[in-house]
DNA sequence: GGTAATGTTAGACT
DNA sequence: TAGTCTAACATTAC
């Protein structure tokens, strides 16, 4: 699930559930914890702390504590989720790391494919992928923009708004999403695109990025968007056949009759 | 059994 | 140098 949207709606579950409250046990639930720089006895040693705060860098979710100076970072992968229940109920099939609370509660990170991370930093920019990452998009003036697109200008589009160096946060999913809503082929270079058309994928980044965070990434209610991914999945604007293509690597959708 | 999967990164190629 | 492509990581769901 993990892009933007997901990531900072996970910050708020986080928020919401997890705060204050003291880290009876964390129970490691895999051999290796896939990618990061902690070890297992670190984060052992992190038992007794507490949530004090949460936020996000792109889409890493970034935890500070009550005693421990550093920061838990975690990243998703592209399997990765948060959950949040009682004691006495079941861990999740993919529960990796449980944060046992002495409430009664427990936090769970799931990650399917080991493919995301923990990291015990003193610093975000510790972690060499959020030192490089660009501009959070929300933050990102026109101008800048503008010049972002100058600058990749021989970059294909998609690709440019993936590239967490450019600007932060958006994948896969929210890039062809971002595509769509602009009305532009994926397939086009940075370079082909006109004044207007550049303004307008700048406009869309934002609205749907803010769109998919305010309603806490439910697509049902999101009826015009064309993600999430489905096969055979028709063009809520037209009603054509969606097409799926590899570009960067990834499978890119979108609609060959509304996007030019 | 085959295919694809919302991320990141290293290395090879153009 | 910059951009692109492929493979690798690990594991499942359809």
């Amino acid at each position: 699930m993990p892009e933007l949207p997901d990531v900072e709606h996970f910050k708020e579950y986080l928020e919401s559930t997890s705060l204050h409250q003291t880290v009876s046990r964390i129970e490691i639930k895999t051999r290796n914890l896939a990618r990061g720089n902690i070890s297992t006895s670190e984060l052992k040693s992190l038992e007794g702390d507490r949530f004090q705060s949460a936020e996000r860098r792109g889409k890493f979710l970034i935890t500070n504590l009550k005693k421990n100076q550093k920061k838990l970072v975690l990243h998703f992968g592209m399997t990765g989720d948060l959950k949040y229940t009682k004691e006495n109920e079941k861990d999740h099939k993919h529960s990796r790391i449980t944060f046992h609370f002495s409430s009664g509660y427990k936090l769970q990170w799931l990650n399917q494919r080991k493919l995301g991370g923990v990291y015990l930093v003193s610093r975000p920019e510790d972690i060499k992928t959020i030192r490089k990452m660009g501009p959070e998009p929300f933050q990102l003036s026109e101008k800048d923009f503008l010049s972002l697109l100058e600058e990749h200008s021989r970059k294909n589009i998609k690709r440019f708004l993936m590239d967490q160096e450019i600007i932060a946060g958006i994948g896969n999913v929210y890039s062809d999403e971002i595509l769509f809503q602009s009305g532009i082929d994926p397939r086009r270079k940075a370079k082909s695109l006109s004044e207007k058309e550049r303004k307008n994928i700048y406009r869309k980044t934002k609205e749907v990025l803010r769109e998919a965070v305010e309603v806490k990434i439910q697509p049902e209610k999101l009826p015009h968007f064309i993600t999430p991914h489905r096969k055979d999945r028709e063009c809520p604007n037209c009603g054509g056949k969606i097409k799926r293509k590899k570009i960067g690597g990834r499978s890119a959708y979108f609609c060959p009759r509304c996007q030019k």
